[in-house]
DNA sequence: CCGTATCCTGTTGGATACTG
DNA sequence: CAGTATCCAACAGGATACGG
């Protein structure tokens, strides 16, 4: 009830879609983070930096929901949980990647210390 | 000062930079409808759909500002503005087609009327 | 180790009305 | 036409503390 209702876009909406399922200030990193496998719960927290436990958790809780992350609870103590991209979170690695190689060159001061190719510039 | 202060990932976060610039709930839209070409407040305005022009003028100038969208003002009566991508912006119109894709596929109900490629599975 | 429970703040987005 | 000015609600995200 919050996601389409309006709108009268007939072809953007998808794209707002998929933001919506990637969007937040963690998503992207913990999606990114997993494309290299499986992931204990504390190692994306510490992946991510200064997230919270429960911010973490309820993006993982989400993109569990929208069945991009699988989580796997060993019953064991001390705990552990694994987190995983699933096939379908898997789809996303392209855009994934797409959206880091973009961020480099684009988005972020990134000095191309080891590359020279500005000389073309 | 909102942007990079925290973190430690040393890989994700061109994920999150790039997300930042092109997140919240209209700014892929807006993106995405100046594919075709240049546009006017009114036409961004009725494509979006239910958005207000005021959420709407602070999606553009947040654009204008990371260097994506340009303004052109023409001084006339009735004002006549035009937005359009830049070069700067017209770089993500590959990971935007990438989202629109993805997001029918996947994050979108959309059925698949006039193709019937679901024999396959 | 992997969370949940409270509480709190800032920002995002929206409703509505008005203007050059 | 293309905004600005107010005001407001909702929520995302964070701080801190505690529990199985």
């Amino acid at each position: 009830m919050s996601r389409f209702d309006h709108y009268d876009c007939s072809l953007g909406c998808p794209v707002e879609a998929t933001l919506e399922l990637i969007g937040g200030k963690w998503k992207g990193v913990v999606l990114y983070h997993l494309i290299d496998g499986t992931m204990r719960f504390n190692e994306l927290h510490r992946a991510a930096g200064t997230v919270t436990q429960r911010v973490l958790t309820k993006a993982l809780r989400e993109l569990e929901a929208a069945g991009l992350v699988s989580r796997t609870v060993h019953p064991v103590v001390p705990p552990h949980v694994d987190y995983a991209l699933t096939e379908k979170g898997r789809t996303l690695v392209p855009l994934l990647l797409a959206m880091r190689d973009w961020g480099l060159e684009h988005a972020l001061p990134a000095p191309p210390s080891t590359l020279n190719e500005n000389i073309l510039a």
